[in-house]
DNA sequence: GAAATTTCCGATTTGACTTATAGGAATACT
DNA sequence: AGTATTCCTATAAGTCAAATCGGAAATTTC
């Protein structure tokens, strides 16, 4: 698996909307000038993540985006497989997918398998909500170390 | 972290190699038939495992190519970093990349070490040796299956 | 209802990288 | 000498991510 930019920027814009839930709508281009994103690219991801039910919308002044769901139920598998597919390391792993001549007794595709649970454990159980815990304890850890070195 | 074809590649020809081990010396071509790879693809592959250390070589006739170390010596980690590069599914996790921002605080980021920790763990730990065992097991438990069939 | 603002949509371009091929040089055996 | 094999470099071809462009549709404001 790899996650590209796309799935990168889907990831900061969401967790970008999960710091402002519930503060209303928030443009395109409030997050753009927040984490510097390309404004047409993020355009098109948040449509993506929109019509799949994470988002909410409205057009027109006073519009923007803002999360369907609370940040804790926001998970980031969820939004990795979604722009950037499946989890699995190897194009054979994902099911579906018969391209591997020795499917059934290929052991590198059993070991694969392995690393894509061990992937999904760990995305499927971390949040947005998550996401800016850890942000935040990063900055004051941050700030504390900061305190220390003055 | 994405397994690309050329790395697919490096790890059905060390399998391929750890099979024959103590064989004597296996050519191309003995490969290209087995696994149906790309000769002159494989070829480069094999370059740079052997440059690595991983196989050793000798031209003319008679000549191939046989593993360096015992197949129970050399992981899956080994291979894949060596010929796609770091684990880690997203660029600013490896070591020496400074481009995001808020590295610091990048709760993201923290996530996706855990991910690369995650697939480490596995893939350092499974050796070619594990991946002969494993599509040997499967290869018998399929063998069951088709006795009980008929 | 006209104008302004914002999301929505599709096509296209650009660039980088993966994949593969081509041609020959170096080496080793018979 | 001749043949078989690995080794090396260049380059073509194909694929896909990343970004841009131009405009359509909806919503609010005046």
């Amino acid at each position: 698996m790899k996650i590209t930019r796309k799935g990168e920027y889907a990831m900061r814009a969401l967790v970008d909307l999960a710091q402002n839930y519930r503060k209303g709508l928030r443009q395109i281009q409030d997050i753009v000038r927040e984490e510097e994103i390309p404004g047409k690219f993020l355009e098109q991801i948040l449509i993506i993540l929109k019509n799949a039910g994470l988002l909410q919308s409205k057009r027109g002044i006073g519009g923007g985006y803002s999360l369907n769901r609370p940040p804790d139920k926001i998970s980031i598998g969820e939004v990795i497989r979604l722009i950037d597919g499946p989890l699995a390391p190897l194009g054979c792993v994902s099911s579906g997918h018969a391209s591997c001549s020795k499917e059934i007794t290929c052991g590198i595709r059993s070991v694969m398998v392995d690393v894509e649970n061990a992937t999904a454990e760990i995305l499927d159980r971390v949040t947005l909500a998550d996401i800016c815990n850890r942000t935040k304890g990063m900055a004051e850890r941050r700030a504390e170390y900061q305190m220390y070195y003055i």
